[in-house]
DNA sequence: CTGTTAGCGCGTTCAA
DNA sequence: TTGAACGCGCTAACAG
């Protein structure tokens, strides 16, 4: 840095002041320094940086599972100038001994949460770190689930099915009815979050002697079992059925099913966006994560019926 | 530290080599300051430590995906000690920035390269880091493909058609030859390592004369295409036609395809090792990586003709 | 707006 | 085997 500093004719402070974006010096300077420290290929070593109490430069990821979110986070953050110091804290036991020993003492600037619903000690252990941190929701189903009702509508469904995951043990009874959809017991069913739980659900749903002209499932997994089983009946999809996953997992893009995704990318650059606000000692307001209806092969116009 | 020296009524240059355990202290001495050090809950801090010249306690982890060898390669370098910065590198554009930029300069004690095959210019820049690294590979197609032709073999199959991804331009032959199997022209094909790449190659497969018993596919998409389809043109899985992937994604294993999979886990766990050793001065060898054959329900003995 | 001074917490000499 | 002094590269507080 004296180097850069020597180079430009000014002191290390202003070479320090000018390439941080610290105010106190002129716009002139700042250009000619910055301009100097590029030619000079010189940056700021965040080691020393971060010694002398400054900043660190570095946001520690936390994350239950390595995932898309992780990726759109990355990089706003790597273009926000920060280090990613990943956690994947995906074992209960890698995830107890980080809580325990929590080693993010002076290290990072903040603490970004993906897909991790924190108990109560862990939120306390986390505020103890005494960092800003902020977390990622997962998709919230309720919204979703509006969302896929009003496409579907708008295809002229009336007759839905509602595939919920084991463990959701909600009542989304008043989203359909509100619609103005018939809810009829037998058309709510749940399985488990997988292909064969997918698979199984549909002899239960396509087996009752009114049948559904449309599926929605709140699991991606579950919704190609559907999907596969719906096919292997000779059922044509969407002709017959349309199918509408809430889960936007790899799986239902790569084989082209209709699905509300979380928007993963634009999740974690909002909730890095936030972060930073945090850092920067600033107020963030709560906004909802934006979902978005992909269409797909899945999904289409209700078949007259005769 | 000097807080941790005073207690223990030595030195802090006594305290930074012990701790690191370094040579040059007796012992009794080490040991009670360990002691000390534990008690105090003191841990050498690594920003203070790398500046000074000491290691840096951080590894690089370069991805073009985020996959689950990201996550193995997380918990084995954790585990280590290390600190992981993480640079997903999915797009030209911030690839190239990195490449150019690259912001590693004394900041990490290693490099680790997952799923990226660099180019010469690449392999220069990170040389010039002179930093250790070491690269995980992508699976060895041709392993591979020797283990699931064995598998296929096992089960029966004679007649196999070989699906690769557009790209793979190396010929098999010999490894289908030497398994003693007929090698048709007919048989090889390529397509887009898509589902609908998969999709759309079946038709060429299964129009000619004489059909093959199973398919081997170099993509994991593609495979699950070709699943789709064969089902789609009333074809019993694995009854009439199995079906091997080489790909382990997860696509294959939600939908139980059987696949050779690399064994991401274990070969990022390797790759920890053998940076670590090349960290630590030592010599590696280079070792094949681990193949998994997973049988999953794609592929099933070969009817008996008639 | 800019320069000067004094550390940040450690590793590394060198001497004892 | 240990300790004292020095400096790593930078930023904070002050002075100008």
């Amino acid at each position: 840095m004296s180097d850069v500093a020597k180079a430009a004719g000014v002191s290390a402070a202003t070479v320090s002041r000018a390439l941080r974006g610290e105010p106190g010096v002129s716009e002139a300077t700042r250009q000619h320094v910055s301009e100097v420290a590029r030619r000079m290929k010189y940056a700021i070593a965040r080691d020393a940086s971060s010694l002398a109490g400054g900043r660190r430069y570095a946001i520690a990821v936390l994350t239950s599972e390595v995932s898309p979110v992780l990726a759109g986070a990355e990089g706003a953050l790597r273009q926000a100038g920060y280090d990613v110091l990943l956690y994947v804290l995906a074992e209960p036991g890698a995830r107890a001994k980080f809580f325990d020993e929590l080693p993010l003492g002076r290290r990072v600037d903040g603490v970004l949460l993906l897909s991790m619903s924190l108990s109560g000690a862990e939120q306390a252990a986390l505020e103890s770190l005494e960092v800003p941190h902020i977390a990622v929701d997962d998709t919230d189903l309720r919204r979703a689930l509006r969302t896929a009702v009003a496409h579907l509508l708008e295809l002229g469904h009336r007759d839905v099915a509602l595939v919920l995951s084991d463990g959701v043990d909600e009542s989304y009874d008043e989203i359909l009815a509100s619609a103005g959809l018939d809810v009829r017991p037998e058309w709510t069913v749940w399985c488990s979050p997988t292909v064969d739980g997918g698979e199984q659900v549909v002899d239960v749903l396509l087996d009752g002697e009114r049948l559904p002209t449309a599926v929605i499932s709140s699991n991606g997994a579950a919704a190609l079992g559907i999907y596969l089983r719906v096919q292997r009946d000779g059922r044509a999809v969407p002709d017959e059925v349309s199918i509408v996953s809430l889960d936007g997992q790899e799986l239902t893009r790569v084989v082209g099913l209709t699905a509300v995704e979380g928007a993963a990318k634009e999740q974690g650059e909002r909730a890095v966006a936030d972060l930073l606000t945090l850092i920067r000692g600033g107020q963030i307001e709560p906004v909802e994560h934006p979902l978005r209806l992909v269409v797909r092969n899945s999904s289409g116009p209700v078949r007259t019926a005769g």
